[in-house]
DNA sequence: AGTTGATGTTGCAAATTTCGCAACATTTTA
DNA sequence: TAAAATGTTGCGAAATTTGCAACATCAACT
């Protein structure tokens, strides 16, 4: 069934005869007619009447013709969803985030997007350096941040920014007064909270204990960003963070940020990665373009 | 939108990649691609997402998909009113069953439906019970045959029984004579044939061990139910099943069925379905009230 | 009865569209 | 690194569709 048969059955039911259909559509009567002929062919079953005056249609014809119209209507329906996905007023952007973009995504990112496409659905997994990388990989998500990713031809790096290390530490604690940048080994003196090594930060404090031959004291070891950043601001230890991650409780002054003295520590780095190669839906390259500029972990 | 575009697009998802969608409809990969892209031209938004291995259809394109299967299954409903038309009763039903209604739907459906209405063709699909599923909810078939459904808004019960799970075992075996129900530590003992989770009744077989913490003793595990049938035949196994996916061999004999003492067992379920929302051709609505009234499965 | 003006249909060559082959660029796998 | 598999593009051949003209039929009017 050719779109273009049945439209012109269509047209010549609506017009009552052959010639003014073909009036109608600029064409040739015999063009209408063979296609009428051909569209019954298909189907072998007589759909007009040839009449006095013109044709119309026969049962089966008018079951088709409100089959057409039916047709028809949900088709409307349908362009109209295209239009909504096109105007980005519609659609899904699913991202893959570690721990600390959480709520800097949260906070400065989505609320002004929504503004902007208001009903857009994000879809947000979160999990370890790697883990999101993978999905990214694997197209599960189009938009993945990460802290400290290798370099890889299969990933496709949209925005990066140099985030260094920071000592946080609760404000009522001793070493919160400090003023010279914290080193090597004060730091190996102090309790402290450490991420696991599957996320991207905790890789590279392990980096940073075997380049230096030190072994950092272990108050709590966790997986979870939540349980480090709250072992902190009770005062139960102190851990290292790029300042981002912790930016709500710097700003109650929950936890304080102190500078420290390890040259690796100042090279940690944070990604939005998407694959390359993958053509990106609108949508989830103007959320790209918009996290890139309202995101603190992407600010100098 | 030419009918020509739009199948070949269905096809494609339906395949997963334009090579192996030419292959099936023995055109060139070019032909294929060259109408893909005119689709997407004509409706001036993406369809299909470039992937690793393959395609796969963008937001829009599963719009697209949805659309047309729903327009396919109502172009059905209008063929089988031409059919009627022209005084011929010949058509198609399509099913897709679990395994274990094959032989209950041959031996007590299809003979006095086939009696009634000789002309009709049937078409059997077989799978597990997430495969049979899919086929209903994308109108690849008419009606679905499951065990052990679970409540799913897009899917429409047409019909559904209880058919509690009972110990099946070779008549000379020892434990055939035992008269009281089976409890769970006694199947623990035994050698057993089980299907694999696949199915709906591998996949309850499963929940019962995870809830009572036992692991069951296999003796073969297999995705097909006639491996199961016949190892518990020749007295290598036993197993547990409703007792209709083997009245045949209970009523010659070579099978011997016993209570079980296990709740969970009891509460089996088969299911007919279809997608909801969906207009069945009258024929398949006469073939669903038939099969109701004629299989073993739907009689308490 | 003959003429006129409307209807739909068919033959045939021209125009248009579609297709198949080959080569290509990319990506994934061994 | 080589090999296999993916989608894409150029170009000439094939198939389809169209336009023009002539035709057949019918109703109404002179």
């Amino acid at each position: 069934m050719d779109q273009k048969l049945t439209s012109t059955f269509l047209r010549v039911c609506q017009e009552g005869s052959i010639r003014a259909a073909a009036v109608a559509l600029e064409q040739e009567p015999s063009t209408i007619s063979r296609r009428l002929t051909s569209l019954e062919e298909e189907l072998s079953i007589q759909l007009l009447e040839r009449r006095k005056k013109g044709v119309t249609p026969t049962e089966a014809g008018a079951l088709l013709l409100r089959h057409l119209r039916a047709q028809m209507a949900e088709l409307e329906a349908l362009t109209a969803e295209f239009d909504a996905l096109r105007g980005m007023r519609r659609g899904t952007v699913s991202l893959a985030v570690g721990d600390g973009f959480i709520s800097d995504l949260i906070k400065n990112a989505l609320p002004g997007f929504k503004r902007m496409h208001p009903e857009i659905i994000f879809n947000m997994r979160s999990g370890s350096t790697e883990t999101v990388k993978q999905d990214v990989l694997n197209d599960v998500t189009h938009l993945g941040f990460v802290f400290n990713a290798m370099p890889d031809r299969q990933c496709k790096v949209l925005a990066h920014m140099t985030q260094p290390l920071q000592l946080l530490v609760s404000p009522s604690s001793e070493c919160a007064n400090s003023v010279a940048p914290v080193s090597i080994n004060t730091l190996a003196g102090m309790r402290m909270a450490l991420l696991s090594s599957g996320s991207g930060i905790g890789a590279m404090v392990r980096q940073v204990e075997t380049t230096y031959g030190v072994r950092l004291n272990r108050a709590l070891e966790a997986n979870s960003l939540a349980a480090v950043r709250n072992f902190v601001r009770e005062g139960l230890g102190v851990t290292v963070l790029p300042s981002f991650v912790v930016a709500q409780e710097i700003a109650d002054g929950s936890i304080a940020g102190l500078p420290v003295d390890i040259p690796e520590f100042a090279k940690g780095e944070v990604s939005m990665i998407a694959r390359s190669g993958r053509r990106l839906p609108d949508v989830a390259m103007k959320l790209a373009n918009h996290a890139m500029r309202s995101m603190l972990a992407f600010k100098a």
